[in-house]
DNA sequence: TTACCTGCAAACAGTTTGCAGGCCG
DNA sequence: CGGCCTGCAAACTGTTTGCAGGTAA
């Protein structure tokens, strides 16, 4: 993929947008420091390299990215939302371990064409979708031994 | 699937709390009007037979069906929770038309069973999983008719 | 009678927005 | 120079919680 930073000046441009410094720092960290960050994850990082930086301008330029087709905003489980960067054409989902929270990207072309058939079949044209796998993951699941009658958190 | 609100007295009885006019009233709402309800739609509907009814009630109740393995916290993309009743062993997914927000629910035997072996193939024991499929459903893909363009909403 | 519950309102967390100044183009 | 941007703080929204009184068991 070609940098992010050239594609989002690029939208910027097209769009009478302004190129800042702030901008441009966010965006660099957001997409160097890899995946699915929250917000104030995010702040927090942009923080230490600029502590001028307020929340608000990390929201907007979220937001920004997402127009700009660069991130996608995501909903795990939790209150906040977390973005991850769009990789280009490598669509991907996620396994994610209930235990530890890791998170871990696949991908599986069978299941994708199986989701189109599916919705053809109900009369929908896919545009999009989010699939999310939970379970645990090979540590836990040795870690937490012969538990296993286990209800209630 | 036996009646909801007997499972719920039960539950209620097992663990030493309460059966209340105003759960009863929510829970029984609630398994009757069906799907996805957000928990101000819910409490909307519950408000029309008691006015009385706080807002905490409903959030506190259906934090406790939750708990009662009865309900099932979901996010689409929205700001607010959406609730779905557990259909007992009557698993699906949803299917949702991003221009009129139609929800159906979907099942595919087939993609269930490729998701366990993707898990598994990644060393995860999977134990549950949320699929979401976005698209435009027949009748407004006609409606819009052939402005396929656009990009932003 | 004794927990557990309830409604109310205040408290919270995450996110958005209005504003006065600042800076890119 | 003009319009977009920024940081700040206040406003908002959805959800949670503390409290004083109420009620199921």
């Amino acid at each position: 993929m070609q940098d992010p930073l050239r594609i989002f000046s690029d939208y910027i441009a097209e769009n009478g947008l302004k190129n800042t410094p702030q901008r441009r720092l966010i965006v660099e960290v957001f997409f160097k420091s890899g995946k699915h960050l929250s917000t104030e994850e995010l702040y927090n990082v942009v923080c230490k390299k600029d502590g001028s930086i307020g929340q608000a301008t990390v929201y907007r330029t979220l937001k920004l990215l997402c127009d700009a087709g660069l991130a996608k905003e995501l909903h795990f489980g939790e209150s906040t939302a977390r973005y991850e960067p769009i990789e280009d054409d490598s669509h991907h989902d996620h396994l994610i371990c209930t235990a530890c929270g890791k998170t871990q990207e696949v991908m599986d072309s069978t299941i994708e064409r199986l989701q189109n058939e599916l919705a053809e079949k109900n009369g929908f044209t896919l545009t999009s979708h989010r699939m999310v796998l939970y379970g645990m993951c090979e540590g836990c699941r040795s870690r937490s031994g012969q538990a296993e009658g286990r209800q209630k958190p």
